[in-house]
DNA sequence: ACTTTATTGTTCAACATTGAACATTATGGG
DNA sequence: CCCATAATGTTCAATGTTGAACAATAAAGT
């Protein structure tokens, strides 16, 4: 049976991929640590990001930017908006969907958790090669587009 | 205020590293869907490929390897001996620790899953070429090497 | 205009994950 | 031998995440 099935291994591609999610998990428990000063954790953050660059955009956009249900986003913003980080206004012309603003004082703490997200990316990167970082930006984005592609397929299909 | 701080979408290594990051979580998510016709979920595989590769690894060594916390293999174990994946046995030298085996239903599954996960990275990767998959993994064990370092550091000052 | 279909957001139950407190067993120092 | 400390695994409460069912609104078809 091993004949059959070579041990994945061995394959270069499923090597370096395991590499690259063995990072992304430890990013994510390094940031989750670091966050914890400004009391938020990383979903808060890429929320934040996203309105900070993306202002009045609807819960719907939103979830689909951070890959993430549309319940996910229910649960998390109301938090938010009670912790006086965001805003959500109704929309005038459709009054189905929610608009989401940065509060002050929501801007305020998403500069200081980009800028520790930040200073960790660079202090973990700092040691590949700019080029190096590109072509590998290059690859994620071609993965993503393609596994993108597969799933506009398949709810087609369904 | 926004001159003291760039916004970090301009910093090339953070806009590499949202694409990582971002690839990592679509990947995720697919290998979620196609592990489904198995039964199983990807923290399932992980704990499957690493008792087909470490027979007898104990829970500690295992939730190490996969960067959880020790209660999760505690949930999560049990489950899995239930529906007759694993076995777990007294270490007969030292009575705390629990050793972990496969069943061949097990080894079964673990196979059939690793298959999966195998092609669709292999999918996924296919257009990224050898050598800038293995300058990835290097960079990504960098990563995971400076991080970890970094928890050790914390740890010990503590 | 009316009915059907699609979209947006909410709710809820199921499940996963975590960290702290705990019980048991090992190890080391007196 | 006895006590203190450490290591391993478990339990539990808190929290996060998901998908399905639902309500309200919009868009499209008739």
């Amino acid at each position: 049976m091993n004949k059959n099935q070579p041990l994945p291994w061995d394959h270069p591609r499923f090597r370096s991929w395991v590499a690259v999610a063995r990072a992304c998990q430890l990013m994510q428990s390094v940031l989750t640590r670091e966050l914890a000063s400004l009391d938020i954790k990383p979903p808060h953050l890429d929320i934040l990001v996203n309105l900070y660059r993306f202002e009045g955009i609807s819960q719907q956009e939103l979830a689909r930017k951070l890959l993430v249900g549309r319940s996910n986003m229910s649960m998390t913003l109301p938090q938010m908006e009670k912790r006086g980080l965001i805003e959500r206004r109704g929309d005038a012309k459709d009054k189905r969907v929610l608009r989401l603003y940065l509060t002050p004082e929501g801007r305020n703490v998403a500069e200081e958790a980009m800028a520790i997200q930040t200073a960790l990316i660079e202090r973990s990167l700092s040691t590949t090669p700019i080029e190096q970082c590109h072509a590998m930006a290059e690859s994620m984005e071609k993965i993503v587009l393609a596994l993108q592609a597969e799933n506009v397929e398949e709810s087609e299909s369904a």
